[in-house]
DNA sequence: TCGTGTCCGTGCGGCAACACACATACTGCG
DNA sequence: CGCAGTATGTGTGTTGCCGCACGGACACGA
């Protein structure tokens, strides 16, 4: 995690993108950009927060960690939210983890200073509480999908989710991280992603995914995607 | 559903409750008081809503419905919350469904009236965004519980956090029921359900649960219960 | 170029939950 | 009282995923 004095571009995350002029204006000059690299920690356990990390480039997973040690997904923000939503809901820390889940950029705004910004109560509280509202969509859909859908499906829902906040179409991702993140055995994404690969749609390298075939990972994926994906374009312009 | 027009007591809802006088008198007139039967449908996938519902005796579960007609739930709401948080939210609706769980009595109040005092950025909003957190962390607990837990323990979960929300000892509610709340089949539940009456946690007589032996529920329960739990108590003081 | 660590593929036994079928039992109503 | 409807219990075979073990393949540094 390194942070760089630079000018921000805001433009670069939906939310910030979306402001009008002049909240932008009175926010600037307390945004910072910041680099992630694969598995950083952002924030733990119950853990302090000190800041809000908008995404740029970075995609950040929401994670829980049982007593025993494994592992399971809530949900993920890209460019398309905010991570630290416990700041401005008022509960200063949440019980789970947020680990980076692909390299890249993000830009991060003190905690206090989102918090005035906040309570005035205009565009920017108006834009935090959708795309809260929005991942809460996504953290249910997880846990519909949980319960009912096939590894094989749950993959495809996860690698469009993925691909979706990506500029590229190659994801650095080993089949271990990805079972972790879909609280699966690493042998099960080992049969699952090969399947997809059968088919055309996904390639597979040692640690590089390339998506060859959207369609075809869709058509794949249960509807648990679709009802996510329409719920964020629906809530955020 | 049925309307009811005598003084309301907003005392029997936890939100309610905690709001400082002055704001409890200028919502007072706009509160209506209204019962539920088992079943009753607050409101449908993407529907729209004209009010929110601060339950006081009934319990309310969020529900998705798959396209192939299997359920799952994702949360439930009590006297510790209120039911329409896409009103305030900014969304206006949800992609799920909200059922009565439970038969009772909650407090409603117009999406106009909530969504300007929630405006107003005092305490009500405070609490209302307080509560959501609480509610993320609940659906977010279900999610990984739906993935590493058996039916078993999800089973005494959900007991608890349905007894916590209740003034009795007594559930109403048919082994068909908690299956689609749970995701499961319906035989499921009965062997687990089986399996906690042998050990004499409940007792169990075409759809009358008694609990008997919280204790024992709290120890075949997984974590998931306390997590949520302590985050209730934590967030709602 | 060789070794070591990382990553991926595969096979096997086991188990929990599934789907389906059906038996039992209680309940309320005519 | 008898019957229909609802609710619960049980049995059988199937399936999807798990845990474990191991083998091969590639990558990178000494």
């Amino acid at each position: 995690m390194r942070a760089a004095s630079r000018t921000v571009n805001p433009g670069k995350n939906r939310l910030l993108a979306a402001l009008p002029p002049e909240e932008v204006e009175r926010l600037l000059p307390n945004l910072q950009e910041i680099s992630f690299s694969l598995g950083d920690v952002v924030y733990e356990f119950s853990g302090h927060l000190d800041y809000v990390y908008f995404p740029t480039t970075a995609i950040i997973s929401l994670l829980y960690t049982m007593e025993n040690g494994s592992t399971a997904e809530m949900g993920l923000t890209g460019n398309d939210g905010v991570v630290g939503i416990a700041l401005f809901m008022g509960g200063g820390t949440m019980p789970n983890r947020a680990v980076v889940q692909s390299a890249g950029e993000a830009i991060r705004m003190k905690a206090k200073e989102l918090q005035s910004e906040f309570a005035l109560g205009g565009e920017f509280q108006r834009l935090l509480l959708r795309y809260t509202q929005a991942l809460i969509t996504q953290i249910s859909q997880t846990a519909v999908c949980n319960r009912l859908h096939s590894v094989e499906q749950q993959l495809c829902r996860w690698l469009l989710l993925s691909h979706d906040r990506l500029a590229s179409d190659e994801l650095i991702m080993t089949q271990e991280l990805i079972a972790d993140m879909l609280g699966v055995r690493r042998e099960g994404v080992t049969v699952a992603a090969g399947h997809l690969q059968d088919i055309g749609a996904i390639s597979y390298v040692r640690g590089r995914i390339q998506i060859l075939d959207r369609q075809k990972l869709e058509e794949t994926a249960c509807e648990c995607y679709r009802v996510v994906k329409d719920e964020f374009d629906r809530l955020l312009k």
